[in-house]
RNA sequence: GGGCACAUAGCUCAGCGGUAGAGCGCUGCUCUUACAAAGCAGAGGUCGGCGGUUCGAGACCGUCUGUGCCCA
């Protein structure tokens, strides 16, 4: 075994090997019970990044121990089609070659995309193996699939049959660029430096000021608004007044919306190209001006026309201008505009008639399904978010104007006549027409939970699988995915009841991945990690440690790169120290009886059993922050540290004592690994087997084990189960007593300067059970025997044990002098503490008596401290 | 403007009513036969400010200041 681990040289073959013995797939027919979880679909058009790697990582180690606890686990991978940003990176690759998708029509483009996908989709799954995922690649599944389009157009049937999905002529936010209506939630408001002009409507009898950020929408007005107890304007409701540049006249008229705070308390009214003011146009029947093209491109006739929004903008005002229009301009003035979330485009509001889902009902249902304890948020404190969503969501526009994705099943005869297709269904014949567009990518996706196990099908997978057990996924993604999912997965199935039909059990919220410094990563800061690159460097194991020592429950965690490094440091340990195990033949063996067991074996011992308990319980609760802590400090600190430097002595000796060892080493090296195993799977595989003696060349893996049937590779062995009968408090205080002792000489030895190798004389006087210990004391401590003549210099206690050691010369008693009187202090504060405590009648009277008894001990430990010392102190030497 | 978080060691974060913790970084010393990707030891914090509740407050309540996020 070399000195050092090398992922390279494991991670293909082992993930290979586990694909091959097929344990990563499900049994549908399996009697045990089932653990499922979706993997929230990638893009197909992605690359593994950072944040995926998180996610991936918290759900191949939930899974991985589900596994072994021998639940029928299914983790499903997929992607999703990314209706918009496919169809722009494919058109990005038409246009090179001078062409665009009309060039290709309807049919062809989308062939394109599909070649296009089959070319260069779906890089991400590639990625998410190397990540070491035990994702069942026999379900993979893709939105876009037979299948699940089949389970989007019966959702839309029925959706559309029982009046939840609806057409109408709304104010939506629609790309210029992507050429299409976008969601609320792809929209993202920024803070853009903008400008606000005061212009003046009207002329010499009636005029009216009022202000705007988008000038060129003027061109639309069909009204002014003012609020009607505004004592101001009162006298100008009803009258008509001129509209600049435009020759019409518009009406002023009374809106309680109107903020009479605002500016001047008048407003311009754009019914076709703001959502408020087409509120105030439907209240007060206004007409609605559409005044530019899909492209945002001015069609009023005139001097504006065809001119692009942005160079109309300026255009205005100058016309404006030129009429003494202007009254004010603030310039830059900072407001929020709404960009396209795919490409970032101003997002232009657009009176448009689009598909809606009318989402009140579902919505309710969502909430109550949270509310009633069916579907639990993780961590509860990200619930209110959950609700603000629920509770106040808007009907949501579905259709897109895109050729990629699911076409919307509805059909429109020759005489006006509407028919939407259910899936088996045949379209209606001659004179009939689809309708040209497709569905959000978000409506496919948030059938995942069922679609993908074969609904609307009554299958196998359907009744073992749903509802999922958990979903995995950054808060981030919680009021756009998280909640389709349940208002379509709760009426889908709401036939099998409420606590049958939730899509997921637990929604399981973890944070954002955030550079060194706790920042966004993101590309204009160049702060961004590409994790492929640190796993080149450190082995996947480092950076799934990393994400998941890193990962508390629905908080951001920053990471850098020093972390993977302190990550691979881990892995190469726990490989070294099953390394020296393995060259000192240890082997997994039943544990000896009690009796012939050490007290360092009984300490181990206890302590694993107490950190099984712990590790699991954490990971029950998706905690893996603390889960990963545990386990570092328990395999690093104790058995690492102390228990193997403990265990060099009996097996050098040999005999029976070594082989007790022996089987307990290997023992608490094969549960830590397995333990270790759901986060930093390869090298747990690599050690565990290598400690079994299996080769993982042999091809002798199995799948799905027999009763009696050994597991032939760490994925499949059992989960540990904390044996509560190896608690031992007293090995674990006899334990504590001994390396209180030895650290004290180490402490001593390196405040005196003494080299590591440096052996000192000491005479040792131990009492209680520490007696027992002198050989591994003087061991770990590197004291020799007293020779004759030997003269105490220098005298060190514990509150066990007494250390006389003869250092041959004068002692830095300054240094020692310095390092008591630190000791001293802090005995005497605690002392000082406890005594304020004890003589306290309240405390005395209302502590609990366990409190009290503690602070009694306490206070006892302290005046024992402090005698030691003091007397330590006088012995000193004066000099 | 509305809402929700968060302020603890140099940095990033745990702790959430009864002795201030971790990782990294830092300071010494060591190639001690598993590991220098290591070992040993150590330094470092009036837990953002001010009030309050309590026998007792990083922890609970109020308030101020600062930061972040979501929505408008």
């Amino acid at each position: 075994m070399p000195t050092h681990y090398a992922p390279a040289q494991v991670e293909g073959k082992l993930y290979e090997r586990w694909v091959r013995a097929g344990y990563f797939e499900a049994d549908a027919k399996s009697d045990r019970p089932a653990h499922t979880i979706v993997i929230p679909p990638p893009n197909v058009n992605g690359s593994l990044h950072i944040g995926h790697a998180l996610d991936m990582t918290l759900q191949d180690a939930i899974t991985r121990r589900k596994r072994m606890q021998g639940f029928e686990t299914l983790w499903l991978p997929g992607m999703d089609h990314a209706g918009i940003a496919t169809q722009n990176a494919v058109e990005r690759e038409l246009a090179k070659e001078g062409l665009s998708r009309h060039d290709l029509g309807r049919e062809a483009f989308v062939q394109k995309v599909w070649e296009w996908k089959a070319e260069y989709g779906g890089r991400i799954l590639n990625q998410m193996r190397r990540l070491g995922a035990s994702v069942d690649w026999s379900r993979e599944r893709f939105t876009f699939d037979a299948g699940l389009s089949r389970a989007v157009q019966t959702i839309f049937k029925r959706l559309y049959d029982d009046g939840l999905i609806y057409r109408a002529e709304r104010i939506i936010n629609w790309c210029p660029r992507c050429m299409t209506a976008l969601s609320d939630i792809e929209v993202e408001h920024q803070e853009d430096e903008g400008e606000l002009v005061s212009i003046r409507y009207g002329d010499g009898t009636h005029s009216i000021v009022v202000a705007t950020t988008r000038a060129e929408t003027m061109l639309g007005d069909t009204a002014v608004a003012v609020h009607p107890d505004d004592e101001r304007y009162r006298h100008l409701v009803g009258v008509e007044i001129e509209l600049p540049l435009t020759g019409r006249r518009v009406p002023i008229v009374a809106d309680r919306h109107v903020d009479p705070e605002f500016g001047t308390g008048a407003v311009k009214v754009t019914p076709a190209h703001d959502p408020n003011d087409f509120e105030i146009g439907q209240r007060h029947s206004l007409p609605s001006l559409l005044i530019m093209d899909e492209r945002g491109a001015i069609t009023v006739h005139g001097p504006f026309q065809g001119l692009d929004r942005f160079e109309a903008r300026p255009a205005v005002v100058a016309a404006l201008r030129a009429e003494g229009r202007i009254v004010a301009e603030k310039r830059p003035y900072v407001h929020a505009v709404g960009h396209c979330s795919r490409c970032d485009t101003v997002v232009e509001p657009r009176l448009s008639l689009q598909w809606w889902v009318k989402v009140g009902p579902l919505a309710a249902e969502a909430s109550a399904a949270v509310r009633e304890g069916r579907v639990k948020i993780h961590p509860k404190e990200l619930e209110p978010r959950y609700f603000s969503w629920t509770d106040n969501l808007l009907d949501w526009c579905i259709s897109r104007q895109l050729w990629w994705g699911h076409r919307i099943p509805v059909w429109y005869g020759p005489d006006g006549q509407t028919v939407c297709v259910g899936p088996d269904e045949e379209p209606p014949g001659a004179g009939w027409t689809q309708d040209p567009d497709v569905l959000d990518t978000w409506f496919s996706s948030g059938l995942w939970p069922f679609s993908t196990l074969g609904w609307p099908d009554d299958t196998e997978d359907l009744r073992k699988f749903y509802p999922t057990s958990v979903l995995v996924t950054g808060y981030d993604i919680l009021f756009f995915w998280v909640v389709r999912m349940m208002l379509f997965g709760l009426y889908a199935m709401k036939d099998r009841g409420p606590v049958e039909s939730v899509p997921f059990r637990t929604v399981s919220l973890h944070g954002l991945v955030r550079d060194k410094f706790g920042r966004k990563m993101s590309k204009s800061r160049g702060n961004g990690v590409d994790p492929l690159e640190w796993m080149d460097a450190y082995g996947s194991d480092a950076v799934r440690f990393t994400l998941a020592r890193g990962a508390n429950p629905g908080a951001d965690l920053a990471t850098s790169e020093e972390w993977a490094q302190g990550s691979r440091n881990f892995c190469n340990k726990v490989w070294n120290a099953t390394r020296f195990a393995l060259m000192n033949g240890v082997t997994p063996a039943a544990l000896p009886v009690r009796e012939r067991l050490g007290a360092p074996d009984r300490w181990i011992l206890s302590r694993l059993s107490a950190v099984t308990a712990e590790v699991d319980a954490y990971m029950e609760d998706y905690q893996h922050a603390k889960a990963c802590e545990a386990l570092y400090h328990f395999a690093w600190d104790e058995v690492f540290d102390w228990y193997v430097e403990l265990a060099k002595a009996p097996l050098a000796r040999g005999g029976e004592e070594a082989d007790t060892t022996r089987a307990v080493l290997g023992h608490v090296l094969d549960v830590t690994l397995r333990l270790l195993h759901p986060y930093i799977p390869y090298v747990t595989e690599e050690l565990w087997l290598a400690l079994h003696d299996i080769s993982p060349d042999a091809g002798d893996e199995t799948g799905a084990l027999g009763a009696g049937e050994q597991p032939r590779s760490i994925v499949v062995a059992a989960w540990p189960t904390a044996d509560g009968s190896l608690r031992d408090p007293a090995a674990e205080a006899e334990i504590a007593a001994l390396q209180q002792a030895v650290t004290e000489v180490r402490r001593f030895r390196a405040d005196q300067g003494l080299k590591e190798g440096q052996k000192v004389a000491a005479r040792l006087s131990l009492s209680g059970p520490l007696a027992a210990h002198e050989a591994e004391i003087r061991k770990l401590a590197r004291l020799t025997d007293p020779e004759p003549g030997f003269s105490a210099t220098a005298t060190l206690q514990t509150p066990q044990a007494t250390v006389q050691l003869d250092l041959s010369g004068a002692i830095d008693v300054a240094a020692e002098r310095a390092r008591l009187s630190k000791d001293l202090a802090a005995a005497q504060k605690e002392i000082a503490g406890a005594e304020a405590k004890l003589g306290n009648p309240g405390f005395l009277s209302k502590a609990p008596e366990a409190v009290v008894t503690k602070i009694r001990t306490r206070l006892a430990d302290a005046q024992a401290d402090v005698a030691r010392i003091t007397s330590q102190l006088g012995a000193l030497p004066l000099s």
